[in-house]
RNA sequence: GCGGGUGGUCGGAUGAUCGCGGGGGGGGUAACCCUUCGAGGAAAGUCCGGACUCCAUGAAAAGCACGGUGCUGGUUAACGGCCAGCGGGGGUAACCCUAGGGAUAGCGCCACAGAGAACAGACCGCCUGCUAUAUGCAGGUAAGGGUGAAACGGUGAGGUAAGAGCUCACCGCGGAUGUGGCAACACAGACGGCACGGCAAGCCCCACCGGGAGCAAUGCCAAAUAGGGGCUUCGUGUGGGCAACCACAGGGACGCUUGAACCCGAGAAGCCCGGGUUGGCAGCUAGAGGCCAGUUGGUAACAGCUGGUCCAGAUGAAUGAUCAUCUCGGGGUCUUCGGGCCCUAGACAGAAUCCGGCUUACAGGCCACCCGCGCAA
RNA sequence: GGUCCGUUCGUCUAUCGGUUAGGACGUCAGGUUUUCAACCUGAAAAGACGGGUUCGACUCCCGUACGGACUG
């Protein structure tokens, strides 16, 4: 929101080169990329969407782990991984413009081996981008 | 050595790289850099008690209703917690469990079985008398039988027509009073002569405690929404009519156009109700504070003093990922019984205003004290 | 986060501390029918879990587990 009066003064290209990932906080914004593409995996569950053309830019990502997943160590623990594989994938792999969210699921999520967990999300982003 | 009891404690460590949340500093002040702090014994359940904030009440307080607590004494900011003691129950013992006031203030209940279940009563019996020598009638009795969770003292002897605390001894029960103890209570006990069943985690009575709600409390800022509804007052396009109302003009009439029927009646002030938003800031983390050491009082819980040390503040919610080494256990395997090799950090569980407790969950390890048995001396 | 409520056959529900825990729908078996449906007869099937009070607990008390509602 605030980048686009700064790239109009200076437009420093480093912006664009490595967009930085911004956490999603409304529940409008997880229902709208709960109705578009959605791509499951053994590890995670990936829901994306394309925001519209008015909309600010920037990769926004969010996590979803209801009670379904078990207790609330459980739960912290399966959104902390999620996070980690976001960090790695997304940064690199992650399209200007879309709204990603990862949902864990029940035991495989805490559980699975890390580089596993990875490949999962590869794959999917293949098939959303797709 | 084996088995058990009680209390306490730990809940992997170190290092590397990348990364996350808060505070502080620098900086071209939303980037970035440096620095520092960053989950638990239960953070959990939300079962109690407080702090704090708002609401209510004339300041405090009292009373009614409702709820809670319930042996005694102490401790505490407070408690249903804790400590010490008493009574009862369990265990060979160490030790453990215990909502444990009042049943003569009143009401209620005690199914089935049984003759009888609470001001006692009499089925089978036993005994006496009468009669027609009976399986009849009248009376006495409560020893024995049977039922039940519970049957109105128990055993023995005397006594009697048969019996009975009717009498006696012992036991049980009640108990004036005395002694010890702050008290709960314990011990002794004249005397009574058996009278007084149980249930209050049934209603209830007594004593004591509690005003209500909760940080999503509460205060502030910004944005947004209907130009919303009701009542009161003032007032209400043009014409007619005292007025209700009628005609004309105006607005609406649901995707769009038209508008015959249909609907609405400007606006201002006050009060009440409803509706919209779900952003930010404060509250928000140092407090009756925790821990360690020493010391004073106290059997102890705890309290006082001195010194040191530690202290998360997120809000789609911070502790993660990858790897190496080391140990604690566990498993597998080999064994010359010394040990070697391989695999594996592995329980319950994540702060959400804060604090004191309780309860529940928990792989495994360690420490101290105590009890029983066995062996040795 | 806070406040509050509930748990009974497969499902929906009833219950005065004394029962073999009642009813409806469903299930199963038999009858009826050429067969199915409907109908008739019968059967199986439950007190969330662990303690306590009581002679006796689905009921009363305490704890645990699970489920649900409300709350800006």
């Amino acid at each position: 929101m605030e980048s686009e009066p700064a790239d109009q003064m200076d437009g420093p290209p480093a912006v664009f080169a490595c967009p930085k990932l911004e956490t999603l906080t409304k529940r409008a914004d997880f229902v709208r990329a709960s109705n578009a593409r959605r791509q499951g995996t053994p590890g995670i569950h990936l829901q994306a969407r394309k925001r519209a053309e008015t909309e600010p830019s920037g990769i926004r990502v969010g996590y979803t782990c209801s009670k379904k997943v078990g207790n609330a160590v459980a739960r912290n623990r399966a959104k902390r991984r999620l996070r980690e594989i976001a960090r790695l994938v997304l940064s690199t792999e992650g399209r200007d413009g879309w709204d990603y969210v990862l949902v864990g699921r029940k035991d495989v999520t805490a559980n699975l081996s890390f580089t596993n967990l990875e490949q999962d999300l590869r794959r999917a982003l293949k098939k959303v981008h797709a």
